[in-house]
DNA sequence: CTGAAAGCGCTTACAG
DNA sequence: CTGAAAGCGCTTACAG
């Protein structure tokens, strides 16, 4: 009793025993049991922390700045990668809530997934990164993606380019479907051409790229919507021989470390990674201290275009 | 109890009973608690992953394969990430014990600090992945540090270069000092001179090959053993201009993705990492269930030379 | 300021 | 085959 208040810094112990406490504690080496605390309605002082692919470079900033962000606050994290299945995905939060965890910080597999709905009527707080969810509401950060576009396309405009090419895959994310709405209205107001390529996969890059730069609408500088997309088109056009900066300009959504090591290095817009976990995570522990307004909060944060030679530049 | 019995699978249901119980969980969404599972003595059926970098291509990678591996086993890991301090790995094993779990997976930011020893003295079972701990024995699993080296320089010597340089960084790792020394016994034995540059970090790369390119050592190709220095050590030949594959030859440990992208192409020994991911966790789930030799399991896993164009092949 | 009582939700013997 | 009892290690009122 008295030892637990002592631990738990409870007002009234005296100094006297209060410190005859910490000595038989250190001297026993005793250590809270977790799992009995927990039995009496505690916070755990953990989160978790779902992403699609912790090997994607964009998941694993994000897994770091959130893993950071939470040992300052005192929390750790549980990290669980749902392998872009939802049906993992589901498992995962279900298991996370039974661990328990007191919240989660989520990027969903897909934004329209039934079990979402659940999840985010449940009792522990979710917060989502980089995708929010269309068929509930949480709490969201995600970076500007329409203003990302529309850096990309502007850049690509200023170098003259008129016949301009956005490459896409993971369409079914609404991170993604935004950005190309956002290059299309772009272009349609310019009173340009705003033609896309959606591809399936990663792997449908060669076949499509081939056909596209065989036929008439053969573009002179291409916008791709994320990092695995740009690099697989990256991959596509040096099987093609069509020299990027010099055939056809490109740009991609998210930066990645490599860009300035390939040739010719790659223009990026940058998304700020690190802060979207962290900010995610301040959100969530907010959320588990019930503090926080009552309504759902929504964050997004800006993106910066990071000119290279890619889109023409420094040729 | 009754419920108890059902879950668990125990015998002596009678099949109407367990269907009612069945049917019961179901409309009513029961799920056991699982702090109270555990204050009873039970194994939480989860273990934990602690690496340096959850960014580091290498052990992202390994992250992914444990927590497959482990969702088969009916597992969930908790992954921590270390960077590189030895306090907060210190800080996460104590948590990671105390949580708790079942059992952990480590890749260790020293194969020499103190508290490793008490955590390997511990009641749950250590897998150290990729760098065993020198001062206390736990089931360990690597690649073939040694091996892979060996065939770096022999296949550099092939190309006829004589004077070969190894370029290292992270020498406080027992795993690159393998490579390192396997590096010099077999150019001795060739007769060759063993030359080497030991980096304190990668942002000494640019000055440190600057003054070897300077001076009359220069060599004909380089080693570079492990991902983040074969990395630091492109960046910095791009500054001088010195030209990959033909200027100087290339050989890197450890393969990444963008080796293909870039040009040249970078040839590289490739570690089996998923492997490695699989083969500790199973190794780990053995030991959690009493399984297992009584002696320390030591698993050594071959390499492969990935040629490129980097070494001088394909030029 | 300190301690005895009850209870969190399970499981493990022990009786029926 | 099924249930009542005790206990895992904590914390939260409730008495002193």
């Amino acid at each position: 009793m008295t030892v637990s208040r002592t631990i738990n810094g409870h007002p009234y112990v005296s100094d006297a025993t209060a410190k005859r406490v910490q000595a038989a504690i250190r001297k026993l080496g005793y250590r809270p049991n977790l799992a009995a605390r927990m039995l009496t309605g505690q916070l755990s002082k953990s989160i978790g922390l779902i992403v699609p692919n912790v090997a994607d470079p964009f998941f694993s900033v994000i897994s770091r700045a959130v893993q950071q962000a939470a040992r300052e606050a005192g929390y750790t994290v549980w990290l669980a990668a749902s392998d872009n299945d939802p049906a993992t995905e589901e498992a995962e939060i279900e298991q996370m809530t039974h661990h328990p965890v007191d919240g989660i910080v989520l990027a969903p597999v897909n934004c329209r997934s039934k079990h979402l709905k659940v999840a985010a009527a449940g009792s522990i707080p979710i917060v989502t990164i980089d995708r929010s969810i269309e068929i509930a509401s949480t709490d969201s950060v995600e970076a500007e993606n329409r203003a990302g576009a529309n850096m990309a396309v502007e850049h690509l405009m200023g170098h003259g380019y008129t016949k301009i090419h956005c490459v896409a895959t993971d369409f079914h994310l609404r991170s993604i479907r935004l950005r190309v709405e956002a290059f299309e209205e772009y272009l349609r107001r310019a009173k340009l051409p705003a033609r896309k390529l959606i591809l399936s996969d990663t792997a449908s890059a060669l076949p499509g790229l081939t056909s596209l730069f065989g036929s008439r609408q053969r573009p002179q500088a291409i916008f791709a919507t994320n990092n695995a997309c740009t690099i697989a088109v990256i991959e596509a056009l040096q099987t093609l021989g069509i020299r990027i900066g010099r055939d056809v300009a490109l740009i991609g959504f998210d930066d990645v470390n490599f860009y300035t090591i390939i040739r010719p290095t790659i223009t990026a817009i940058s998304q700020p990674v690190s802060e979207l976990g962290r900010t995610a995570t301040r959100l969530l522990l907010e959320r588990i201290h019930g503090q926080g307004p009552a309504e759902e909060v929504r964050v997004t944060l800006p993106v910066a275009l990071i000119t290279r030679a890619s889109c023409g530049c420094k040729r």
